[in-house]
DNA sequence: AAATAAAACTTTCATACTGCAAGTCATTTC
DNA sequence: GAAATGACTTGCAGTATGAAAGTTTTATTT
């Protein structure tokens, strides 16, 4: 089995208006990066998917300082495509709960690629210690976050990790449980 | 084990600047969102990796619908970013050959987990049968990816997926090469 | 050798998107 | 009832994008 192939060429401009889809292409890596191909959308993904964000606030003050303009929006796009829900909280009325459904949850592969790869080629503040264990467990990691997503356990999988080089920064606790 | 964690607290914007870093932050996903986090970046890594393209033309061609200046401006962060290199063919001077570095190929687990969270959430133009392939095989599918990209093989390891639904339609015609 | 063509860019410019600051509005807390 | 909080909107300046046309360098054709 060499190719999975059936030679075609493409004007997908043309094809793009003619099917009347809202795609540039039929190609699952365009029709991803059409939902969240930007600069914003898989950070409001990891926020929630690893570090347990849930409000609008949360996510503002998560890092890497997204606009509340934008952040309003990649929250709505988020939702149209189905990959988050909001919900009241009912305790407190103001507060917005915003939360991964199951086609949501299901970027943790796509997501833990990323970390790997990132991990590995880039200067990112992960410690060497915790991409062993993502890296030689894979399946544990996804099985951790979906556990969590399923049971709504708010506890967060990874920390937000602040700076480069976190590896030679000294830890004063250990990898243990609760931060 | 429960959480690697330790409790960190960012005002990253802070942080950016302080440390010099250019980046928003050091997380994993963030930076390779800087990287390749736009609408067309991991098009052109997708063309390169599974379709065997390789110049300026091609990547042009390649069914999106591309603007030259973006085009241009792409190949260039990418080359900055040691995920592609470039150099001119050795027959034909004018021709450009665009590879994909180390760094480059070993985004085939992403591009993969990618595909199959497209696939398998979106409509997508990817056949049922290639999708399963690809899902009980990843092993497999990356490997041989690897294996094109390493022994310089321009043959295409997936084609062009031109419309949605793809498995439902019928191809007239195949297509060579010149429009 | 001159003319034509091809490939890989650049440039221009109108439009769309982003980011920052400030403001609105519905709760909630004091 | 006043102040505070959380979740957004709005206004506007700056940046990025897209379409089309132009430039440069290197083949190819005549």
């Amino acid at each position: 089995m060499k190719v999975l192939f059936d030679t075609l060429a493409g004007v997908t401009r043309k094809a793009r208006s003619a099917s009347g889809s809202r795609f540039r292409s039929g190609c699952p890596v365009n029709v991803s990066l059409e939902r969240f191909g930007d600069r914003w959308s898989l950070l409001l993904i990891r926020d929630m998917m690893v570090r347990g964000y849930r409000t609008f606030k949360e996510f503002q003050e998560s890092g890497e300082g997204i606009a509340t303009n934008i952040l309003a929006d990649r929250l709505v796009r988020l939702q149209k495509s189905g990959i988050v829900t909001a919900e009241q909280d009912e305790a407190d009325g103001r507060r917005v709960h915003y939360r991964l459904t199951e086609k949501g949850i299901d970027l943790a592969p796509v997501m833990l690629e990323l970390l790997i790869w990132a991990a590995r080629w880039e200067e990112t503040a992960v410690p060497c210690a915790v991409m062993t264990q993502m890296e030689t467990n894979r399946g544990w990691a996804i099985e951790e976050v979906r556990r969590r997503w399923r049971e709504r356990d708010p506890e967060p999988f990874l920390p937000p990790f602040k700076e480069k080089n976190a590896v030679r920064k000294r830890k004063a606790q250990s990898v243990g449980k609760r931060g």
